[in-house]
DNA sequence: TTATTATTGTGAAAAATAGAACAATATGAT
DNA sequence: ATCATATTGTTCTATTTTTCACAATAATAA
């Protein structure tokens, strides 16, 4: 089993380095473009496909149309994923209203709020009370959950919504959550992004 | 120099860390405490705090207030960081709001739209035209940037405010930027982190 | 004071990740 | 049809990162 994070963003980027060459009318491609599309070697872009049991052709490069199509079973995006935020606030709301996620196959599909101010059935996606979050999430099979609540209700909120069935959880709060038996945790901090760019930038800096 | 991004981000997790533990009322810490306060191992902080010279005491531990004033100093933290957010639609607006960064020492100062009905002076974060950004960036001596425009702006926001003297920028569109020699640019890429995160639900699930 | 114990600090070992090298081979040229 | 060339796939090597292990030593107890 790959544990490597880093390799499945790369095939992440890959992927979506494919798409563009794609639409630019590109038919095959060979590792060096790939690495210099992303940033990486072309020894790196072979060895990530060969890890995956993915071949090209000798001299001829990789279809990317066929190239896509492991890349994407690779990263379940052969199906539409179903997710839902809880917490409609600043950070809940931008997300909802995002159309970035849809093409990749990434529906946000529901919010849910304590606060009743929050509530609104007609939005687009609509915006639910958290106490319906239970059996909505069991009636339609929902498995990821954007989590965007203040820090101080994020823990109680994973614990419910992963004994209700979520399986993934992309959190923004700055802080560690403590997860459930069988459900990953990822978190986006981005006071931490934003000291880890000013530490090197500061280093760069002092090292010139 | 160190140029191990994790490490980094650790060292910020523990200096998270140690404020909950001093706001909790310990003074001191050991090796352990951290470690599992940030879900790691107790050699890996030693190893950590080693290479930066950090030391505690034998059977004493680490002084929790000295421990978080060299932390500090290693992540820049000991002055305030202004920061500028060029694009101020949905994911702009949520991060000009949040009070969280405050507290971090990062104060958006500004934020800057292409979009006349956009501009607000009188917010408490006032947005400003575009056509301002660079006297502001060089009569205010800011030196980063979040980069929250479409995607097909980003890459000419990026250059225009590298050109002002923007020296490190966290860039929110999915794209990979070339970046101006002596500015850094890192990635928040949501989609990506999505990606990531069903990646690996899929692979425990059928692994289990 | 001396012994015991707990914890650090670090060098060495192991594991994980990345990169280089090159044989194998498909493609296109002659 | 043969040769030259470009590119993959993979093995081998190097580097980076993590973990282990234990001597050094400060704190505490006897
Ligand atoms: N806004 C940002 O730019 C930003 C940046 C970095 C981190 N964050 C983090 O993201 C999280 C959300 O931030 P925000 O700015 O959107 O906050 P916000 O206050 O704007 O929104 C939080 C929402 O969660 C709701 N809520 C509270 N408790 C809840 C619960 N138990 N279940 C469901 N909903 C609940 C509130 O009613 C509110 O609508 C916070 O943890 C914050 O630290 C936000
Ligand atoms: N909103 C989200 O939840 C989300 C999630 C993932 C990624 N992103 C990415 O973040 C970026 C911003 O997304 P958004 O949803 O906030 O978009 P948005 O359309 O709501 O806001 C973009 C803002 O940028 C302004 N703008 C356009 N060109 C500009 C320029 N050259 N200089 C300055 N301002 C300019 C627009 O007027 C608008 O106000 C996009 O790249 C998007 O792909 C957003």
């Amino acid at each position: 089993m790959i544990t490597n994070k880093n390799c499945i963003i790369r095939l992440s980027r890959y992927k979506n380095a494919l798409y563009r060459l794609q639409a630019l009318g590109f038919v095959k491609v060979f590792s060096d473009n790939l690495a210099d599309a992303v940033g990486g070697t072309a020894s790196q872009v072979r060895k990530d496909f060969s890890i995956f049991g993915i071949s090209g052709n000798k001299k001829g490069g990789y279809q990317i149309d066929s190239l896509l199509e492991k890349l994407n079973s690779i990263l379940g995006k052969d199906q539409l994923h179903k997710v839902i935020v809880i917490g409609a606030g600043h950070i809940g709301s931008a997300l909802m209203r995002y159309r970035g996620f849809e093409k990749e196959g990434i529906r946000i599909v529901a919010g849910f709020d304590i606060d009743p101010a929050k509530i609104n059935r007609s939005n687009p996606v609509p915006v639910l009370s958290l106490e319906e979050v239970k059996s909505f999430i069991k009636s339609n099979g929902i498995r990821i959950a954007i989590l965007a609540v203040p820090d101080i209700a994020a823990q109680s909120a994973a614990d419910l919504i992963c004994s209700s069935g979520i399986k993934g959880v992309l959190n923004f709060a700055p802080l560690r959550l403590k997860n459930a038996e069988g459900c990953i945790i990822n978190n986006v901090n981005l006071e931490i992004e934003l000291e880890n760019l000013i530490y090197f930038m500061n280093v760069t800096e002092k090292t010139k």
